[in-house]
RNA sequence: GCCACUGUGGCUUAGAGGUAUAGCGUCGCCUUGGUAAGGCGAAGGUCGGGGGUUCAAUUCCCCCCAGUGGCUCCA
């Protein structure tokens, strides 16, 4: 007899007894427990086992849990796949956040090929095949997959020649699969396929073309469901529906493809953000400055631009003094600012700060409403200093960050350090000693805060590693919104320097690119994400809609719209003959902050019945409180709407 | 740039080889109405653009443009 500890209880069994029968034995049948922790090691229900150990069960909507299915249900997918088109080579296919995928090598698919694809696995569902483990030599393995190279490749990159691996087989199907998996096909009946796009293999564009297929899994039809309603709502809160609702932004054919223009209401709210970054940016010590959007190519080789950045830079003009090209960053620029003239040890950090414009030539794939655009405008700036000021510069920037985010009411962010890939020279300046020790340093600095980071290989600047604040869109795809890099290379290229405490001309002059709030274009798409549009009340584009119940209540609504007016608050008058229920829906689409309604008993006492975006309703409010406290409100930047 | 999908009046949308729905919005008239659709009427579309097949195309085919989801890339 072998003991198993599970949950803390012990229990005897007979050796070799498997995974599966222990849960059953001790959770019963319906327990949603998929598969086993044995000693630490995920394993199958089939894992038969020998000795004394710790099990702990794994349930099917727990995080590793959820990963097993959706790899369970990737194999279900390849199954399908390989039936339904004998030609089509597997080539990996991992469970990721809320899903899976599964590359394969074949022609294209459409939506018909998805559905039927989608019937083909449920069936095999309804066969409920056993899904079973079979370990093998190399030499097996190899015959298995000969007539496929992917899975060959994998082998030989991965598990080496020595040792031989497991493949997990359900039907006919068999994959190279460490697993574990789950225990048969019916484990897998709340999935979805969603959509397929194009990969290559090993992301890599010079190789094959694979068919991508992806698709959501969960242990139970309330998870589906709970997030296909979630998807609903991420399409609610899309910031291009919004945007088009609230008539905050346009993006015009003639004009052309990833040039969004700013229509008035959006143009308050962008001004209102930059005036808070001025304030903010100010009190923080920086200069402000302003720089053309055409430079000379001298300028952007001088930084590295070309041909480190070309790809993303427009090409250039051909002028009778030479070639000229759109800046994509404002640095260089920035830089050519601090060689005006000669820096003292006294005049750093110096903080050169631009609203800036750029334009950066993005592919045209990858272009998405105010997400991602060819042209972007951000308080971008860059801090001068030296290597003894670069930790609380940096420091003092993720403050600044999190005091910008905590204004807007943000949380759903993280920190990253983006580190150079020493495998991709052509990406980065070649200077490894340099990428070591400012990469260490920047590490160090995050440490010494004590906040959580995760740390990327390859997603560096050209000239030097990051520190990005990482936020996820409504949809749940990740994307940069803040970023902090920590430029070694400028002080080189452009010959930067100071004159130190001894009177020496120093060439140790560090860059810290920075720009908390994004662009203003992602901010933007990301603030209408995370309030469905519903703005605090100093960055809506109407503060307050007055809105007339009769005819009779013209001339005092008239008077409320001016007074609120005089005191600097947005506000709209409708006096049209519709009702009242009409006009709150129509302006609804706008999300004012507040609805002030006028009629008979407002007229007379000279209050206003304030209704507020969310439904809150507040009556008879004396028209000199209403302005005090929105003026309040408005001044204070309030997160809410603190009037009703 | 690559793959798939989508493209019908300002917006949302129905439809199908014989030049097209409906709702909202707009405009006009009536209604003077207390918190998410009061009534009547009118205007508005060469069905994204160009080519082809056909007696006939918005519908089928090809090319282009734009959008969406991915890949790559990235703020």
């Amino acid at each position: 007899m072998i003991r198993i500890q599970v949950n803390a209880e012990e229990h005897e069994y007979y050796s070799g007894i498997s995974v599966g029968e222990v849960v059953r034995n001790v959770f019963g049948k319906k327990s949603n427990i998929i598969a086993g922790l044995v000693d630490g090691e995920e394993r199958d229900f089939s894992h038969e086992v020998e000795d004394d150990c710790n099990l702990e069960p794994i349930y099917g909507n727990s995080n590793e849990g959820s990963y097993i299915i959706r790899h369970s249900c990737a194999h279900l997918l390849a199954q399908a796949v390989t039936e339904l088109f004998p030609d089509a080579k597997p080539t990996i296919g991992p469970p990721v956040d809320n899903g899976f995928y599964y590359d394969f090598f074949m022609e294209p698919i459409g939506d018909d090929g998805l559905k039927m694809i989608e019937k083909r696995m449920n069936e095999h569902i309804r066969k409920n095949h056993s899904i079973i483990r079979e370990e093998m030599d190399n030499n097996a393995l190899r015959e298995i997959f000969s007539d496929n190279k992917f899975k060959i490749q994998i082998m030989n990159e991965k598990i080496g020649n020595e040792m031989g691996s497991s493949i997990y087989r359900q039907g006919d199907f068999v994959d190279l699969c460490r697993g574990p998996h789950v225990p048969n096909t019916s484990y897998l009946r709340w999935f979805k396929l969603t959509s397929t796009s194009q990969a290559y293999w090993k992301g890599d564009r010079e190789n094959e073309s694979l068919v991508r297929i992806y698709g959501m899994c969960y242990s139970t039809k309330e998870e589906l469901k709970e997030r296909q309603k979630q998807i609903q709502e991420a399409v609610k809160r899309d910031h291009k529906k919004i945007g088009k609702e609230m008539e905050l932004y346009m993006i015009d054919e003639m004009i052309g493809r990833g040039l969004p223009v700013w229509l008035p209401n959006g143009e308050i709210m962008k001004s209102e953000i930059e005036k808070f970054a001025l304030e903010t940016e100010d009190s923080y010590g920086y200069v402000r400055v302003t720089t053309p959007a055409l430079g000379k190519r001298e300028l952007f080789e001088a930084s590295g631009h070309l041909p480190h950045y070309a790809d993303g830079m427009y090409p250039p003009m051909e002028m009778d003094d030479g070639e000229y090209y759109i800046k994509a960053m404002n640095c260089p620029m920035h830089h050519r600012i601090y060689k005006n003239k000669k820096r003292s040890y006294r005049d750093l950090p110096l903080r050169i700060a631009e609203y800036g414009t750029v334009y950066r030539n993005e592919l045209s794939g990858t272009l998405a409403g105010l997400l991602r655009v060819r042209m972007l405008s951000m308080n971008d700036a860059h801090i001068y200093c030296t290597l003894d000021q670069v930790a609380s510069e940096v420091e003092s920037n993720i403050l600044m960050a999190k005091e910008y985010y905590d204004t807007f009411g943000f949380d759903n962010y993280h920190l990253r350090l983006s580190l150079w890939d020493e495998e991709k020279k052509d990406k980065y300046i070649d200077q490894p000693e340099n990428w070591k020790s400012t990469q260490n340093y920047l590490r160090e600095i995050l440490d010494n805060l004590d906040m959580d980071y995760e740390e990327v290989k390859g997603e560096a600047a050209f000239y030097g590693p990051k520190i990005d604040i990482q936020f996820k869109t409504a949809l749940g795809r990740e994307e940069s919104m803040a970023t902090i890099q920590l430029d070694f290379a400028a002080k080189e290229r452009f010959e930067l320097s100071f004159m130190d405490e001894t009177g020496i001309e120093n060439g140790e002059v560090f860059v810290i690119h920075r720009a908390p709030l994004s662009t203003h274009e992602r901010f933007a798409a990301f603030l209408l994400e995370n309030t469905a549009g519903n703005l605090p009340t100093w960055l809506s584009p109407i503060q307050v809609q007055v809105i007339t119940i009769s005819e009779k209540h013209k001339q005092y609504a008239k008077e409320v719209k001016n007074l609120l007016e005089t005191a600097g608050v947005r506000v709209k008058l409708d006096e049209s003959d519709n009702t009242i229920g009409k006009k709150i829906r129509i302006h609804r689409k706008m999300r004012p902050a507040y609805m002030a309604i006028i009629g008979d008993e407002e007229v007379k006492t000279r209050t206003v019945s304030i209704r507020a975006r969310d439904g809150k309703q507040r009556n008879d409010i004396p028209l000199n409180d209403f302005i005090a406290d929105i003026f309040a409100e408005i001044t204070n930047r309030s997160k809410s709407l603190d009037i009703v």
